[in-house]
DNA sequence: TATGAATGAGCATTCATTCAT
DNA sequence: TATGAATGAATGCTCATTCAT
């Protein structure tokens, strides 16, 4: 059923996000999810298969929430805010997934989400993106461009380049959640949030100054 | 003799950094190093010992350089900058390693740095920083504290809490250099610097307006 | 019904004689029997029990046209070349099945058709020949002695044990249709009847020469 | 060591032969060859290549021997006769193993000495022969035919078609030999080289019969 | 009667590690 | 010091068989 197939793929995404998708056994998820391995095999074709699903489906959900923030009726500042916390949020439960993914399938032999590229010169630098996840990360990118965009031409934000800012929000927010056990001061979501978006408003420089 | 010993970290250092913790194989790093698959267990105890001592030196790396540019005579911008430029490079180079240490190590079962820790209740959430690692993070960290607390004495930053800044400034380097594959615009180090260095310094918002 | 019940026999060897008995799969011959795999088991008690009942029926018919060739009233060549005609038919569209029979059955450590020797010493020379099969061999092996000693009889053929004839006999049949992708020739079964039938008449050796 | 490599072809050879490819296992072949079956691995890629080897060797034999004796400086019958034994040891010995080649590997995805059909369209008639064994078995053929048209043009043999009677030859010996448990009667190797030879030499009719 | 779902037992293959030389 | 050889313990995946419906 396929209730029993998200059962499944909530366990293995719990021990993907805890492992690594290497080191995690079909006899983990076998264990979490309460069936047999055999079983699993009824719902996926493979252990890849299963990643596989579950990074399309956790950039879904993202560019879902991203867009419907975006057309909200507010300032720009504002969304972002709301954009600090949600993915923040996101980063917390399911992106160790997303980590994973990207430093563990570059070097996969089997091609992940339809790529199937034999060219294996990439991986000393950058792998591929699997068209269908490239497509759903264009459009998230596209999605806060357009937030910030509308920020500058309402006169809220100084006359920077909308990709570049763009890139600094999400590096803002990944490089915070990615801190791991690094960080010994915790932070509420709430908290985590303030500070995010305070710094990428204001920055630290005092007003005044020169840059 | 002490030269192979490190031609050997070398090599696993690239394997580790391409392949992960446990996709690398032993094969893996013997080919790349030129020896044999048997002479790596003269240099080193195992799989784990050798990652562990390449992770260690490259902490040490960072601690040293980040003491030398907090140290040196100047503004506290130019040295947050150099700090962006420093930090970027070694995430492009040796970074990999450090993320692949944080998703995978936590949750082997046998110790990594001395730490012990059996109880592994902590895999949800996130595991405990072996302690000579540890010593070695809160001392960069401190550094990286001083320069900004300097900089906040001395008129240039605003009011801010030294420790929070830090955070916000090592999210923005790790945020960024993480982005793996997703970053389609490229950027060169001198960019991202610039980039980087400019909204840790102003933010996005529009002098003048209210936060 | 019963019609099921031979429907799934008809897919199962023709699945068997495809790909031998341990490689064709239950899910293999239930596709085939358009019929779900749990199905099978309400008309067979297994796998083997499937391949058993397919042998049974195969040699229960080679034994019935066999009878009723040697009741005819022709001279022994004619019946010996309707034989090789028959026999050569039938290898070719059943005897995959049987050749798989003795290849892989006599090492499977159940029983097959109520034979269950748990000694397995035979399995480095032949295994025992399960009864019900047995007494199907021995009768098939009699008719044909029985055209053959009445060849002799009559004066047609020279004096020889019919055993030893019967014997080389099947040995022609068996090994002309055995010769599965080695021979690139192609013959028609009229053509393979003439030539086997030719050669077991009359040899190779020019009349009037001594052996 | 290249010893250990022909210990465990040995080895798989008679797992093959008792238990045929798809049944036999890994451990069957690592326990009999006593070493680990890591250790297999050392020496052969996979089962299939193990087969492959066994199969190849096994022909390169026939071939040599064949020609051998096709060069023998006698009468052609004396050489059939040798060749009737010489093949008939080989069946009796190595060739389980054979058939189980064509009755199995027919059906494998993969590739088998260094064929690779992705087309498998002729599962259902017979296999394309891989081109290393394929030139093997016509060299036997030819040589096996240059015996029977010497015979021939000495007026030792009647005039036939050499590639029929060598077929004929061909069907004999296999069949006999692959009689398996079918056989009560046993035959010493003299025995039934006899028989064979003599059967082949001048059929079953009375000489001065007709046809 | 028929089947979708579930699984225990098993199999080919891999890999970190050991050890004799 | 260096390594070729060997292996125990896994691991992903398969399949005959069972069972609830």
């Amino acid at each position: 059923m396929e209730e029993n197939r998200l059962f499944i793929l909530d366990a293995a995404e719990a021990v993907f996000a805890q492992k690594g998708f290497t080191a995690a056994t079909m006899d983990d998820i076998a264990e979490r999810a309460q069936f047999s391995k055999a079983t699993l095999y009824r719902y996926f074709e493979s252990k890849l298969d299963i990643f596989d699903k579950i990074i399309l489906q956790t950039f879904e959900d993202v560019l879902k929430r991203t867009k419907k923030i975006r057309d909200k009726e507010t300032d720009a500042a504002s969304k972002l805010k709301e954009l600090f916390e949600y993915v923040g949020s996101q980063y917390q439960k399911k992106m160790n997934i997303v980590r994973v993914f990207f430093i563990e399938m570059l070097f996969m032999k089997k091609k992940l989400l339809g790529t199937n590229e034999e060219d294996l010169s990439h991986t000393l630098s950058h792998p591929p993106i699997p068209e269908k996840l490239k497509v759903l990360l264009e459009d998230i990118s596209l999605s806060i461009q357009d937030i910030i965009r509308k920020g500058i031409d309402s006169g809220e934000f100084r006359t920077v380049d909308p990709a570049d800012a763009r890139i600094v929000f999400g590096a803002m927010v990944r490089g915070f959640h990615m801190q791991g056990p690094f960080l010994e001061k915790t932070y509420s979501m709430k908290e985590s949030t303030e500070l995010l978006h305070s710094f990428f408003l204001h920055g630290i420089q005092k007003a005044g100054k020169a840059g």
